[in-house]
DNA sequence: TCATATGGTCAAGCAGCTTGACCATCCAAG
DNA sequence: CTTGGATGGTCAAGCTGCTTGACCATATGA
């Protein structure tokens, strides 16, 4: 493989999950709901049974404090609401409203949308491929673009 | 195509994104350069003959003042020169110096390195694949993520 | 019981971008 | 030629989302 190869490559990933995140996001907006990718990315987090900003922060890859002002916003835009922990009085959970899970499906349902044009362009089989390469490139890591 | 599986791969693409240009720059700043994601995506834009402030601005998806200031950290740091342009006396060609071509020839060496656990993970034949796949889906569009 | 680790908050600062206003030059219609 | 709008660039101010640093309250283990 050549150099300017893999330079192609990184530009191709870059493109295609900016596009998606794009378009995904301004489904969202679409729905009625008003947001910045970011929240997409803490819901993931928030969605199960909630989590604390420290959680969070390591899960989005940046400082507690920014977390926390995170929460901040997403509390105010009524996302998500502070409880106490059970269990830990120093934590407080950080768990989804009604309209914070409505967002959540909002999302899901625009992103499905968002790949539709691949999977007309490729095929439903190819995209899934995909998908599982991908998965097994980069398991994980912080759902936050790292630049 | 499950609303799930559509997340997933949009988590996956970002991850896979983030990583890859995450360890480029490393690999760059290893090689004794400093900067950051931007300047590569702002050589690629340059390398062949230059561009003007406000070519690169399109190319970033960013203001052209946003690239102006850009271009002047550039300078700052000797990877680029601004020289006038031939035939059009407002434009002013921004130029990569031979210390910007030592840069981009690194970031493409780091950029080989970075993949190369990938191709190992998948087999050559699969990551050109997979850049294929990823060229045909977001053929162009700002080297910038979008949000 | 006390030292240290951990969750959270407050405050200040900064990087990188935006908007708005402006000037110099280009170019095409008259 | 002239002239009016489009285009390349710059200056200045401001904002958003993050960081660092200091601090308090609670938890935990020796």
């Amino acid at each position: 493989m050549e150099n300017s190869e893999a330079i192609a490559l990184t530009a191709a990933l870059l493109a295609a999950a900016g596009d998606l995140t794009k378009r995904i996001n301004d489904g969202v907006v679409a729905r009625g709901f008003e947001g910045r990718p970011a929240y997409g990315f803490a819901f993931a987090r928030l969605a199960p049974d909630g989590a604390t900003a420290t959680d969070l922060a390591a899960h989005l890859g940046i400082t507690k404090q920014a977390a926390s002002q995170l929460v901040d916003e997403l509390v105010r835009k009524g996302y998500v609401e502070r409880r106490p922990h059970p269990g830990d009085a120093r934590a407080r959970l950080v768990v989804l409203t009604e309209l914070g899970w409505a967002c959540t499906r909002a999302a899901e349902e625009a992103a499905l949308e968002a790949v539709q044009p691949w999977i007309e362009l490729l095929g439903e089989g190819e995209v899934r491929v995909l998908c599982d390469r991908l998965r097994r490139i980069a398991p994980y890591g912080p759902f936050r673009p790292a630049w």
